[in-house]
DNA sequence: GTGGTCTAGACCACG
DNA sequence: GTGGTCTAGACCACG
């Protein structure tokens, strides 16, 4: 994981991002001991409060779990269920990068593809009659 | 088209992003005017200021066309082609929403159903097959 | 509003208190603007980081909404119904409260009247065969 | 008594109120012996050093009573009156919980529910027309 | 060693 | 003028 200095994005929401698809490629399993605050900061080159910030939402969002002075862990991805507001902005991220690639005339079977290279690096097992 | 105040979002990128929809739907064809930038923020209930840096914006993307002293054009979408750079960062906004989706175990078949609403809404002809 | 410094409790959660006791006791109603996070933390004679900490938890909470650029409103309470989580945390608040009390021999009677007065005071309105 | 090390409340503050809780119900008593802190570590499968600095507050707090060589003992109720620094405390606490339910309108029938529940599980004997 | 809180101060995006 | 992000660095509570 890494944090791109150069994107507009901040940093502690490419570490709320890099975690879960730490996560969801398998790279991180619930129960797992993730780095401390200030041994994430250090390989990400960053600020400890950077990270520390970025651990807090990743725990509002039942992420992971993080234990007073023992450290933090995944959660088991069960316990994590969405609420609808939740559900509802990440289906209008969604769909606004689609109007946006439609706008800019992506061709509709590229579109799926993205989607679909994406589901099957992350998204593990697919069901046959997709 | 409207400005949500409640919304995290920035009033420019809302207006940026509704001009697109607009013309994706056919409200808005090629070399139609779009009101000034005064008449826009009094449409919108918001400052001239805000309006401006979304005409800026949406001139930079080959969206719409200023000419001075005689008001501003939706430009043809043929002559829009994305830079490599736009459509990388289309990609990645996509895939961050499908990662995203994901993760908080949305089902597959609904973000496709996703995908394909919006395509539906937005996209115009759809081949039957697909 | 004011901050005790030299209660155990942290700042920020002072601040996120305050502001919900001034909403109860209706000083601040839903609509108003509350001071900038710059002002109140003048006011308070704490930094703005803390200040700024202290929004975002109560617009976690869904108490509070801030727009960029223009500030922090206090939300309609009707629209922020609580997790079941929430409600839990200040059902075992209340619960070790009473405990601690009980076990320290506070006589029954002065529990009640404490709730009572607490609802008294903050609470409004309050049916008469209560 | 056991921890709970999913909770965000601190070990040796559950040891405390876990043993409040065993003298409300009866199950300890004054003059009872508790386990030595490396018994009472080796049960909760935590630090020694945590369950010491549990029953450091508990002896500061005057419930219980160390006697070097001979072990650790619960006091007489009767002989724990507490500071009226405490009892504010313990006052603070409660209203502080119910402020918390009132903002987000607990019913008021359901406050008084959750102390009296309380109260019948802790306090022993109430009076029949409380 | 772990995370939590706080300060001081900088720079930025938005309206 | 508004909040958001980030750094640097301090001190503290907990285990």
């Amino acid at each position: 994981m890494q944090i791109n200095k150069q994107s507009n994005k901040p940093y502690y929401e490419q570490i709320v991002f890099g975690i879960k698809e730490d996560i969801l490629k398998g790279i991180l399993i619930p129960g797992d001991k993730i780095p401390s605050v200030r041994d994430m900061a250090a390989l990400l080159l960053t600020n400890p409060n950077t990270v520390s910030k970025a651990y807090k939402e990743l725990e509002a969002q039942d992420v992971i779990l993080t234990v007073r002075g023992r450290g933090t862990f995944v959660k088991d991805s069960a316990t994590s269920s969405p609420s609808s507001k939740q559900m509802d902005k990440i289906k209008t991220k969604l769909q606004e990068a689609v109007v946006e690639a439609l706008y800019f005339e992506v061709p509709l079977e590229e579109i799926q593809s993205w989607v679909k290279q994406t589901i099957q690096e992350f998204g593990g097992e697919i069901n046959g009659n997709y």
